[in-house]
DNA sequence: GCCTATAGTGTCAAAAAGGATACTGTCAGA
DNA sequence: TCTGACAGTATCCTTTTTGACACTATAGGC
């Protein structure tokens, strides 16, 4: 049951594009659906990977990620806490935007301060 | 010259998709890449065709735009003024994205409130 | 003479996003 | 016994983003 949390789009011609927008923009949700791709992944080796980020919005982020239905979340009842992030197929078929901003963001990082090491 | 808008990118993996996310991000940048696609358009054609922003917005995202390197503005000095914004090579360059973003956006309309009409 | 369109700018305020820090409970290892 | 890892919460605060509204100058049409 997917709340509405994305209102307001009474579809101009770019809502779409707008409507996309929406569910990765913010400076954490595509980065977080990137590291996804490669599979199941624990919440602290998500937090380390991503780099810079605070619990708290790692944690808001992922809520969020997962009330729009673009991953799954998996708790193990174990005691020291383990739970699983995934993508779920619909946040599998964001793969084709993300991908492409990473392509685009690796051929233009003479855009930025710092190039890429290696 | 590109200015230093887009700092603190130390690169970790995924830092390429936080670039160029940071460019298009925000409720408008997208929306407005999406109809600079269909060629050159004057700054009130633009307001009218995204929808809801206001001159303010729009004028704030343009500049970004234009900071970035992604779009190119053309005064004319005409009376009743003149301005053209259009793609540049590298704001071109970012098709895949929106067009990635556009499909992605159709293809999942039910998630959000309306359907696209027709 | 008045109204409209053009492409903006300036100011103020509200809302949203993001960050810092401290706290939880249990178990394994030193 | 003390510490750290795990996956978070809770609270507070700052920064950024977004929106509302008023204002500019000039030319053309009525």
């Amino acid at each position: 049951m997917v709340k509405a949390r994305h209102s307001r789009l009474d579809c101009t011609p770019g809502c779409a594009v707008e409507a996309a927008v929406s569910l990765i923009d913010g400076k954490w949700k595509a980065v977080i659906l990137y590291h996804l791709l490669d599979g199941p992944i624990r919440f602290n080796a998500l937090r380390r990977m991503v780099g810079g980020i605070t619990q708290r919005m790692l944690t808001n982020q992922l809520r969020e990620l997962e009330a729009d239905g673009l991953i799954h979340r998996e708790v193990f009842a174990q005691v020291p806490p383990r739970v699983d992030y995934s993508l779920s197929d619909r946040g599998l078929s964001l793969s084709p935007i993300i991908m492409a901003l990473k392509d685009w963001g690796e051929a233009n990082m003479d855009l930025f301060g710092r190039r890429l090491a290696a």
